[in-house]
DNA sequence: AGGTTTTGCGTATGAGGTACGCATAAAAGG
DNA sequence: CCTTTTATGCGTACCTCATACGCAAAACCT
């Protein structure tokens, strides 16, 4: 048998209790007294299960990420696009997701299972291994990339929604030289950046859906250049 | 004439002894008391410039960037590509940028000057204002996110570089049960993860040309699709 | 029961951000 | 030239955190 004295508590429950806070409060208010006080312990008992609080953060990246949802019927485009909007909205439902410091590779079974995923989305597809692994590595960047611009203005415009208000087009009016970037003042002309009234989340979403589409057609023409 | 004592320093000095330091040291070395001692101030001397640290940080993202590089001849597809790898270049010059929580949209004036510049590259291109805008932002996304991994995979290794010693497709290959993950298993065993001896940046940067090379496809066959 | 082992946790240390208030320097007014 | 005004320089102090260390409490073994 087991000797010495039976832990209390165990470095899931630690993880659970962190996420929960992170989910609250967001990450800044994660730390270890507050999780120690959440669970009704001292701060140092933690450190009997958990190294550091890197590590901690460590098994929260883990234990972040749901399960991957089940792939839709379709051919390899509507799994795909399918598989990147779920990305996009686990980790939204996460934002403090990807404000982690990250060390490594992936090796956790949650994102090994969203991994798989993607590359059951590409089965049928005549490509090389490596550029199946490219062209999810490509679509998980650039969803990571867009949750990770979305979570920033979003927090952006809780700070300060005046900011927003179809002022951001007026500023850049004033600020950009149409002598120096002709370009840009072309398209601020446009009014493409007077935002009528705020920013909301559908806006962001369709910039995601926009760029999605662009490059899973980059991959439509790769695969038939291919065949 | 202005009033009072001579300011000794202003913000733009301690910016950039803020960014001297991150890139020699990174920037968990950049606090307050080493920003001043390393220009022979006091710690609190530097409020009187600066609000907060938050505020200089988001001086130096600001600073961080370089001037765009100038467009090379050629079509859109030849510059948005150097673009986009000029981008990869400049961020990765300077590692600790993004881990610098940023706040808003961009109005500094070297922010706005790259964001030209690739406007630039999309002059002659039959697209809408707000479709130029999606493509410049979709390539700066995945341009961001890409250089967010090849920096987390490049600390990782030095933190510990037996752990990538082809190494990672044998762990994989422990982990993985072929009938739980059927998809991913097939690409492990295809031997793509066996780095032959160690990550290097060249091959990061070869992920990264391709999925740079499938989202121009992307945009190509879109600007098809219009004409 | 006595010894052993493992967990729980109080105390203490050191780093970092920053509020506060006084000292100091420079211009303006007499 | 001296006083008043105003902005800067910065010492002190406080608070929050992560965490090393060591002792006490509990559970198992003989």
């Amino acid at each position: 048998m087991k000797r010495g004295r039976k832990p209390t508590i165990d470095a899931a429950d630690i993880t659970r209790a962190a996420i929960a806070i992170a989910d609250a409060e967001g990450l800044a208010s994660v730390s270890m007294a507050r999780v120690a006080a959440e669970m009704g312990n001292a701060t140092m008992a933690l450190y009997r299960h958990v190294k550091s609080k890197d590590e901690l953060l460590a098994l929260m990246w883990d234990s972040a990420m749901e399960e991957p949802p089940p792939l839709p019927d379709g051919d390899w485009r509507d799994k795909l696009g399918f598989w990147a909007k779920a990305v996009l909205v686990a980790i939204r439902r996460r934002p403090w997701f990807l404000q982690i410091p990250i060390s490594g590779p992936p090796v956790g079974p949650k994102n090994l299972r969203w991994l798989d995923s993607a590359l059951t989305a590409l089965e049928d597809v005549p490509l090389e291994p490596a550029e199946k692994i490219g062209v999810v590595m490509g679509l998980s960047t650039f969803a990571q990339g867009e949750a990770r611009l979305i979570g920033t203005l979003a927090q952006g415009f809780e700070n300060d929604p005046a900011q927003f208000n179809h002022q951001y087009g007026q500023r850049l009016r004033e600020i950009v030289d149409p002598r120096a970037m002709p370009a840009l003042a072309e398209i601020i002309e446009s009014g493409v950046f007077d935002l009528d009234d705020v920013v909301r989340a559908e806006d962001l979403g369709a910039d995601f859906d926009f760029g999605l589409h662009l490059f899973l057609e980059g991959v439509a023409a790769h695969i038939r250049s291919r065949a």
